[in-house]
DNA sequence: TCCACCATGTAAGCGGTTACATGATTGC
DNA sequence: GCAATCATGTAACCGCTTACATGGTGGA
């Protein structure tokens, strides 16, 4: 394990939290984590492996079933060491945020307003479906009591959901002046 | 070129704007691109190859001083039509914004105020030196006046603003829950 | 019986970073 | 003269995606 192999460290932070199998580990990718960090299966038992060679993970395995292997991964006290150093030492530097409708904007022509309208008007349809589908997941997991829960879970969950009305604001308000220019115009 | 690359699009873009050398091209993604992708010469002088064995590009050799040799690349009637086509065509997927400063929030214990407040205060800190460049260079190249310009250029500056503004006050909010919690154990 | 899901992996290849290598030019 | 910057590239390696391969389990 190198020490700049974020993934490592996030699977050891998920299986500090509880011990499951690499099928979890994938789930826990599609979810919670997954927001801010993806990965599947082509990197997370490979990962594993390497964990496990390290001995920062161990597993037991479990018969599910007639005959069913599932290993589940369990973190080791040198695993844990790794993990609290990587959690408390300061992110080294500025994260790079790929964009590719930022992208386009950038090279579209703004007086082609066609164009420009069905640019703004996809890309806000794709934030709404996945502010909807935050606010769903927000309500069923934490309720409605805004105030009390200030966990990782509840941060992350937060943050997301912040990220994208920022997004769906800032492309109304760009679809607003487009309607103003037109009227100006007359 | 693999219609998938994005790189060889953005490439495309930037030589559709104005002719240019690679180095040329580096230093657009640093500054104006650069909030969005970025690129170095490790994949920037290999790109142009590809894009000139596909015809998508040409270039001039252009001397400068006694005997430094500079490539102009220039877009090709070709590469505009390949450009066009990846430009009015929608993103076809929901982009994965790595933030490894939310992880870190994610896996923290948040009862654990001394770590919290120090992951905190260096995540606002490094955005706030983020916004304050962003802010300097807007003015810069676009001066006080907010209504007129509605470049690509400005697009993407101004949005880059609002998306470190939005994190800085949410980080702001976090911190005062933490005084918050304070003053009421008290 | 069938299908969705549980479960574990591998291989190829691409996209991207880091580091290296070399040399010219411009301005102080 | 020296340093910063201009200028072009290559090589090694890593991170990550995509696709493939295989099979078991549980419920309608």
């Amino acid at each position: 394990m190198r020490n700049k192999d974020k993934l490592s460290y996030i699977i050891l932070g998920l299986l500090r939290t509880e011990p499951m199998s690499g099928y979890d580990l994938k789930k826990k990718f599609e979810s919670e984590v997954g927001e801010f960090w993806q990965a599947n299966t082509g990197q997370i038992y490979p990962s594993l492996k390497v964990l496990l060679n390290d001995k920062a993970v161990t597993y037991d395995v479990e018969i599910v079933g007639e005959k069913l292997e599932k290993k589940t991964y369990r973190i080791t006290a040198y695993g844990e060491e790794l993990f609290n150093t990587w959690l408390t030492h300061a992110v080294d530097r500025y994260p790079i945020q790929k964009d590719e409708f930022m992208l386009r904007l950038y090279f579209m022509d703004t007086d082609n307003e066609e164009n420009m309208r069905k640019l703004v008007s996809d890309e806000r349809e794709v934030h709404q479906k996945k502010l909807n589908y935050l606010l769903q997941r927000k309500a069923i997991i934490f309720g409605d009591d805004d105030t009390a829960q200030k966990s990782g879970h509840y941060l992350v969950l937060d943050f997301a959901i912040q990220r994208e009305t920022m997004k769906i604001e800032w492309l109304s308000q760009l679809s607003l002046s487009f309607d103003n220019k037109k009227t100006r115009v007359k």
